[in-house]
DNA sequence: CTGAAAGCGCTTACAG
DNA sequence: CTGAAAGCGCTTACAG
């Protein structure tokens, strides 16, 4: 099998051209059923490929879609984004495009760097998993490119964005720990760390007020410096009878915090996360958390991006999807 | 900033020819520094970027390497190869290539189509990452490009492949429970299922023989059926005082089978693992393992893969990348 | 139904 | 040092 077939060596062989050979095999007008069949059945024999670099100069479309992760949220025990990839990636099959992945160095995010995939026009449209820093984020929005931020905003972007309901989803989870007769519940997190902990904080909030408790500031637990690496918690004097974490991981940690401190799960305490990633169903007892719907955000991102890349004008404004609790060992009816 | 600025664009801007612009920008000789400098200014300014395709087109590379992973290994709680993938798509980063990844479901798996990938020409060379079925490696041996087997490997095929010291691995960790005076020692995996898991229960098997310990065929513990899918570990009548698993991922759900019949680890059972992976940290008593050198295999797929690419009779065999020991909680001395 | 011509954005080989 | 010409593999618009 020779290398790099061509509709010209197809259309030699038969004697026909090379314009010929290009209707038949992508099934257009013009090319009787006839000649198409044999026309097909040669570029299989001869095991042509397509050359979609060819059609992408034609058209100025790569047909692949970035997706740019920050370093930091791809540690080892991160895997959240990479299982938001790994959906992206699958979903990307029906619509004939691929997925590249770059990873943003911290470097390039901090000296404001366009990421290399921008750069050598390697991708039509670009989702930015993961938050970012406020400069770095109107060095994405000067790219002349469509793009999407996935599972974070910015108040001040005029950029689309896909978050779960990080707001109600909060809210729901520590409206469960109050119907199970939860009062002194702590929030868990770095509340100007992030937007979706910030979000997730005010839910939690929103349910207390709702039920008339009172935010005591210090059972607002800092979870992470402002860099994003996790510190040792710290708990309040009076120990809470429930925490409401931002996420699986730190829900992870504070066990083990608790644990040390000689508390058990969930008599003494109970403990709420978010995301529902592998932390929650490694943790004993299983963790009761609110589950992303990575399936929907996966598929929501690329109709959104595919969208913008038909039309640039295309406006999606911030959409959450919602999540869902789920329901598992952790938490004790008081 | 317009959209689709070309060398052309700038060539005109300044009165001169888009051969030039194409030297200037590359760095080629031929253009007198001043308008070398002239032109890289321009090109900044108008937010120039490279058309990679247009290069593809002209020397018939794609500038992008092919991660194949089998859908099986992708579930949510195997972050394994996901975490590869992500040193893989880190290191490409020095070759100027990009990664693209290409879940292959069991259908194209089981009806031995080519993946898309390989179709429309996206890629260079391919990866791929965890073992398919025996047919399948003849479809990929059939495929026109540089390919390599990460992580596993075929004893018929002529492909190269990179993995971890499975072997040697194994028969250390088996030597270590023995130096603890372990000789009730079982291994837990089925060792008709992937080429890795083979070579590790051999390097048990090579253990036991140096110490002059017999292989009790009742020690050898099934952890998964055919289709990979993992099935509960049933006990021997006599328990050993020790298990060897094939992964960490089988160790925790052994560790699990031990809780539920009341056996506590390390005190009743030693455990250990193969891989360093998530689970191993994430279990209760941290559990010794063998740390899989996954930074090293990542840099020399690669490396490997990029020198077919150069020269396609390039041929590296088999590589056994050496993995280490890694002392945790999960063994007790006898 | 079939195909010659032009063009997508770049580079290479050659001429001046 | 600079550039006109040709070509990479395909598609589109048009002519026959």
């Amino acid at each position: 099998m020779k290398s790099n077939i061509t509709m010209k060596d197809i259309a030699n062989k038969l004697g026909v051209s090379s314009v010929t050979v290009s209707k038949a095999l992508s099934n257009k007008e013009g090319v009787s059923d006839e000649l198409k069949t044999k026309i097909k059945k040669l570029a299989e024999d001869m095991g042509y490929r397509y050359n979609t670099a060819a059609k992408s100069i034609k058209d100025g479309l790569s047909y692949n879609i970035g997706v740019l992760i920050p370093e930091r949220f791809t540690g080892i025990n991160q895997s959240f984004y990479m299982t938001v990839y790994q959906h992206i990636s699958l979903h990307l099959e029906q619509y004939g495009y691929f997925g590249i992945l770059n990873i943003l160095s911290s470097e390039e995010e901090e000296s404001l760097s366009f990421p290399r995939l921008y750069n050598e026009k390697k991708v039509d449209g670009i989702i930015i998993l993961g938050q970012v820093s406020k400069p770095y984020i109107e060095t994405i929005q000067s790219m002349d490119l469509p793009k999407l931020f996935l599972d974070f905003y910015d108040e001040h972007s005029a950029i689309d964005s896909i978050v779960s309901d990080n707001f109600y989803g909060a809210y729901e989870i520590t409206n469960y720990l109050i119907r199970n007769n939860h009062k002194k519940i702590a929030f868990v997190g770095n509340i100007y760390s992030t937007s979706s902990i910030q979000d997730r904080f005010l839910g939690y909030y929103k349910s207390l007020l709702e039920h008339g408790l009172t935010l005591d500031p210090q059972f607002i637990l800092n979870d992470r410096d402002k860099r994003g690496t996790y510190i040792d918690i710290v708990l309040p004097k009076e120990t809470p009878t429930a925490f409401v974490c931002n996420c699986d991981q730190v829900a992870y940690n504070l066990y083990d915090r608790l644990n040390t401190l000689g508390y058990r799960i969930p008599e003494d305490c109970s403990v709420v996360g978010f995301d529902n990633d592998i932390y929650a169903t490694l943790t004993s007892p299983k963790l009761t958390t609110v589950a992303v719907d990575i399936e929907k955000m996966a598929q929501l991102a690329l109709k959104t991006i595919m969208d913008k890349i038909d039309n640039p004008d295309h406006k999606n404004g911030r959409i959450q999807v919602q999540g869902k609790i789920i329901i598992r060992d952790s938490v004790r009816t008081l």
